[in-house]
DNA sequence: TACGGCCGCGCTCAGATGAGCGCCTGAGGG
DNA sequence: CCCTCAGGCGCTCATCTGAGCGCGGCCGTA
C-alpha cells in the first residue's frame, strides 16, 4: 500500500466519495472510468487496511454496546445501561431515574396502566416526566418509611400529575408485623381498591434486591429468624417484595403472607416490567431474575452490566473480551 | 434522540450489525424482527446523527484529499501531495523523491522507456527503487553542476542500475554559451544518442521552474539580459528547460536554442510526465505548467498544493473551504 | 521454450437496496 | 365531536450490489 500511492489516492477518493458523499459504487465506477467491481475491491481494500475507519459511539451518557448486549443475552425487551460510575450512588439513582423515565416516556401509551413500585432510583424519576401521557398510575407496593422523607405514594403522585391521569395510592407498609396483620390490612378499602387494580397493570417499574443484609429493602426490614428461615426456603433474591429463588421463579415462603403488594402472577401478568438494578453485588440476584422471565426489561449501570455479562453464575470471571 | 433510549440503543444495535460486522439491511431486519425499512430509516438516521462516524484517514505521509482534489481540478492521471512541512528544504525534496520513485515503481512497466531530467529532488530517488523494472533509462537534459556534487548522469546510471537495464547518458551542459555552441554540442556522439531516444520516451520525470531570480535553474544559469529578453516574449515558467508561457503553452524563444534537452514535442510524446515541483513561490509557474498539458502527473506538497486549489490565478486567495 | 499455478479483472444473475407512494394513526384545532 | 395534517410505516419496482465463475496475462519451473 505504502508502495502504491496513486493507488492509495484512487482508494480514498472512492471511499470518501463511497461512504462520505454517498454515491451508489456504480456512480463512482462510472465517473472514474473504472469498473465497478474494481471499485467494490478498493472499498473492500480500504477497510481492511484500516483506511476507512468506522466508529459508532453514542454522545450521550448511554453505553449502547453494553445495553445491546444485555438485550442479546437475556432476551430483554428493554436494556439500559448508563455509563455512569458507580462510586456516587446518588448520582447513579438519579441516572438510573432519568433513564429509566426515559423509557417509560417511549413505551407507556395513554391506554396503559403504570405500576410503581418503591426504589429510591426512582425518586429522581420525577423530573423526567414532563408531558407524560395521561395514564392511571398505581402503586404496586406497601410503602417503607426512609430517612430521606419520600416515599412510593410521593412518587405515584408525582408521575401521575405529570401526565395528568388518576392516581391510586393506599397507606399500609411493605412488611406487616405478621400474616393476620397483613390480611387485615389488605382490607383496608384504599388498599383492595389498588390490589384491584393490578390485574390491569400492563407496565410496571420494580426494583430487584438480593437475600442479603443492605441488599434488600424486605430482608433488612424482618427479623433475623425470618432472614434464615426464608433462605433456607431457597430464596436468594426479590423483585419488589417477589422472593424468587436461583431459578427466577417465585417461592411461596412464609414471608410472602406479611407482604403488602404484588404477587408473582401479578407480575407475570404484566406486557412490561421494567427492572431498575445497581450495586454490582447484586448480580447473582438480578441474574436470577433476568433469567425467571418476569423481568422484561433492565435499567443498570456498566458494572453491573459487566458482571452479568462476563461472569459465569459460578461467580468466576469467564471471556471478559468485548465484543469482537 | 436523548429522549428514546431505546431506539437510540436500537440504532446503535443496527449500525453496529451493519457496519462493524458487515450483515445485510434484510439480515438484520429479520433478526431483530423489524422491517428492512426501518433498518434503513434507522442508519440513515445514525449517520445523520453523528452515530456512526466514518472517517478516511491515509496513515502514512501521503494527503490523499489534497492529491484527489488536485487530480480532479487539473484532470492529472497522477497526484500525490505529501503531507510534509516545506520548512526543511532536505527533508521535502527526500519525500518528494520517495514518492516520485514510489509512483514510478507503480506506473513503469519493462517496455517502458524512463526519462529522467534534472531535479535535486529526484537526487534521493535512487534508495526506493529497488527491484525496478529493467527498462531503459534515458537523460533529458544536459547537466548543471551543483556544489552538492549530484548530477543527473548519476541519477540516471542509479535509477538504471537499480532495475537492471541501459543507461543512456551524454555529457553536456543544460545551457550552452550561444547557439552555435549548443550545435556542436548536440552533434556530440553522446548527445545524439540520447536524443535520438527521446521521442521513444513513453515516461518521463520533469521539474517545474518559475522564470524568477532562485526558482529556476535556467533562469539562474543565463544572463541577466537573455533573463528579461525571454520574460518580454511571455515566457513564465519553464518545464525542465522547455520555456513556457502563462497558459502553458511553450515559447520559442532565442534562448531554446542555447539549451541542450528536450523539445516541447518531445515532452507532448510522452504517455506520461509526471513534474515535480515544490515551494509556494511558484505555485503560478505550476499552474501554467498544468493547464498546458503537458504535465500528467504532479508530485508537491501540502502548501503549494493548496497554493493551487485555493488561490485563484490572479494570486487572490479565493474559497479556502476545505471539500464540503 | 512450454507448462502449470497465481492473480487481477470483469461478466452473470440472484438477491439486496433505494426512491417514491399511499396507508394508517395519533395529535392538535375548530 | 369531527377534521386536518404530519409523521411513521411498509409496499412496489427499478437499480444497485455481492458471490461465484471464467478469461487472460504474469511468473516461476522444467
Amino acid at each position: 500500500m505504502t508502495q502504491r500511492p496513486t493507488e492509495l489516492i484512487l482508494t480514498a477518493r472512492v471511499a470518501r466519495m463511497y461512504y462520505l458523499d454517498d454515491r451508489s459504487k456504480t456512480e463512482i465506477a462510472d465517473e472514474l472510468s473504472i469498473s465497478r467491481f474494481r471499485v467494490a475491491r478498493l472499498l473492500d481494500s480500504a477497510r481492511r487496511s484500516g483506511l476507512v475507519r468506522i466508529e459508532i459511539d453514542a454522545p450521550g451518557k448511554v453505553n449502547t454496546d453494553l445495553s445491546a448486549q444485555l438485550q442479546t443475552a437475556f432476551g430483554l425487551a428493554h436494556a439500559i445501561v448508563v455509563d455512569i460510575s458507580d462510586e456516587d450512588p446518588v448520582v447513579l439513582r438519579r441516572h438510573l431515574g432519568e433513564a429509566a423515565a426515559d423509557v417509560l416516556h417511549e413505551i407507556v401509551k395513554a391506554d396503559d396502566v403504570l405500576g410503581l413500585a418503591w426504589a429510591r432510583s426512582l425518586s429522581g424519576i420525577g423530573a423526567a416526566l414532563d408531558g407524560f401521557v395521561p395514564c392511571p398510575v398505581v402503586q404496586l407496593t406497601g410503602a417503607l418509611s426512609r430517612p430521606d422523607g419520600s416515599d412510593v405514594l410521593e412518587l405515584v403522585r408525582r408521575v401521575a400529575r405529570a401526565g395528568g391521569g388518576p392516581a391510586h395510592v393506599f397507606y399500609a407498609p411493605l412488611v406487616a408485623a405478621d400474616a393476620t396483620t397483613a390480611r387485615t390490612l389488605r382490607r383496608q378499602p384504599d388498599v383492595a381498591r389498588a390490589a384491584a387494580m393490578l390485574p390491569s397493570v400492563t407496565v410496571g417499574v420494580v426494583g430487584i434486591g438480593a437475600w442479603q443484609a443492605g441488599l434488600s429493602t424486605i430482608f433488612d426490614a424482618v427479623e433475623h429468624e425470618t432472614q434464615q428461615r426464608t433462605r433456607r426456603l431457597g430464596v436468594t433474591a426479590e423483585i419488589s417484595g417477589v422472593l424468587i429463588d436461583t431459578a427466577g421463579k417465585p417461592v411461596n415462603a412464609p414471608l410472602s403472607k406479611r407482604i403488602i403488594g404484588l404477587t408473582g402472577d401479578q407480575l407475570a401478568g404484566m406486557r412490561t416490567v421494567l427492572a431498575i438494578a445497581y450495586g454490582e453485588e447484586k448480580a447473582d440476584a438480578v441474574r436470577s431474575a433476568l433469567n425467571g422471565g418476569l423481568v422484561s426489561g433492565l435499567i443498570t449501570h456498566e458494572s453491573l452490566a459487566r458482571r452479568l455479562l462476563f461472569t459465569g453464575s459460578d461467580g468466576v470471571r469467564s471471556t471478559d473480551a468485548e465484543r469482537r
